[in-house]
DNA sequence: CTGTTAGCGCCTTCAC
DNA sequence: GTGAAGGCGCTAACAG
């Protein structure tokens, strides 16, 4: 039964309500240090009569913790940061830290400019970095004082330890599944050639080509989808007899598949149609 | 050039840097009142000089302000959490917050339980909501002291202000498209039923078929790939006839493409083929 | 214009 | 077992 202005209440109100010192309804809340099973009554009564939640700001000061996970990820513009991937990567870890009272941010790293990591170690609230699209220079401009607080996905080093999916196996599975529906001649839309494990679909698309003795078709790509159409275009252009296109990222496979469209060629099946036909949406 | 370990400068190294007071750095630091030119210089020098990043926990603290922006999304399950429309959603916001300092945190809010906003206002750290999936009920249920701190994507109230995207204008783009690519028996896999906002694009898509004298053929979805699914076998069983699905949500268009490539139709085209052209997946 | 003084909410030594 | 005291890094009044 509050009747003031709801103001959120302190571990002091706790205290105060539960009738011991703030010291005591710490260590019940924290869950650290001795209590009697009294006191520790009196405090949870406390805590869900108040509807107290601990202020992570204010523990994190104390405790030098901090309050925030940052996914950094490095791309030539900060376009990359409206990629569905990056998307993705900050939505399941903010799902994993919200649980700690950790939020999580966004920044990104400028291709070839190796401060942006140097500012995120100078701040305290920063209790870790997830790299994206890491590359071995980035690894290698990881301040001391970051380290333990660094993690990597794709390549990792001695002191960044890192996860990644399985590249290789995904780009077997799809390149088979074309080969087992008929399809002989392949090309590939890779990622950016800077990208470390970008390569690995691209060593085993070669490979598998080269086992199945199909010719080899590469061109490169971003992981976005403008350029997905661009290089559809160029595909058709430079080799007419295509029966399929493998491109790396969703969003650089939805941009193909406008640009066979553009290009009057159908999906799936890639034979072209009419002109004609091709469907528009009305004025 | 630092030589001992290299603990992340605070306010106080700048002010002694600088030779000023810590008020006076802050005050430089912060943009917020008077400094001399000369002042302003030191500190300025100072502070990239030492790398100087402010806590924003810190500053959060003594402003009263929080340091988590909190998407709040009502689902049936905590699967909602991982849906790609509300990774956008988080995604975005982490880009927007991350210079202010703020990170982002995601909530599940447990359908027909409106106590979860209620732990979200007991929270010091939380210096704003973003409601997803809005109801009526959940627009009832946000507590008066989270007032000011909270908007909603869809539906809004006196309190709680809104945005949307226009998916009436979305839903009417797509229609006339099938329309005009000459699709005339098209069902329909809505979004849940409980979501307001959900219910516009079904509201188009039966005035526009009634306005072109197609049959309508509505057919319950959720946001998920998994029903899209099923909804599309139900689809073909339903209507035989069917010549497009018109799917609410990507993941529930992904889904309804699986379902109808189980049942052997093509897409593009829904037409039948034969069942040993069916691609898979080599064991 | 600048420095001094109080805290923000919490945790963590310390005595008791 | 428990309380009192100090401080995390920063800003917002105040005096000078």
């Amino acid at each position: 039964m509050t009747t003031a202005v709801h103001r959120p209440a302190t571990l002091e109100d706790v205290a105060r309500v539960a009738g011991v010192s703030r010291s005591t309804a710490s260590r019940v809340i924290a869950g650290t240090g001795f209590a009697s099973p009294a006191a520790r009554e009196q405090v949870t009564a406390a805590v869900d009569q108040l509807g107290y939640v601990p202020n992570p700001a204010a523990r994190a000061l104390v405790r030098g913790g901090g309050v925030r996970l940052v996914v950094a990820v490095l791309g030539t513009s900060a376009a990359v940061l409206d990629d569905p991937y990056v998307h993705q990567v900050v939505g399941s870890a903010a799902r994993v830290c919200t649980p700690a009272g950790v939020g999580v941010a966004l920044h990104w790293l400028p291709f070839g400019d190796p401060r942006g990591l140097d500012q995120l170690d100078g701040d305290r609230s920063v209790c870790g970095v997830i790299l994206v699209n890491t590359t071995e220079e980035l690894l290698a401009a990881v301040p001391l004082s970051l380290r333990g607080r660094v993690v990597s996905i794709g390549v990792g080093s001695a002191t960044v330890p890192s996860f990644d999916v399985d590249n290789a196996g995904g780009a077997e599975a799809v390149l088979r599944h074309l080969y087992a529906s008929g399809r002989r001649r392949i090309a590939m839309v890779t990622g950016p050639r800077w990208l470390p494990c970008a390569q690995r679909p691209v060593r085993t698309y070669r490979h598998l080509m080269s086992l199945a003795g199909l010719p080899e078709r590469v061109l490169p790509g971003d992981f976005t989808a403008a350029r997905g159409r661009v290089a559809a275009g160029e595909a058709l252009r430079r080799w007419p007899d295509l029966d399929a296109i493998y491109a790396i990222s969703d969003d650089t496979a939805l941009g193909v598949i406008a640009g066979l469209r553009d290009a009057g060629a159908r999906v799936p099946g890639m034979s072209r149609w009419p002109a004609s036909t091709t469907s528009r949406l009305p004025g």
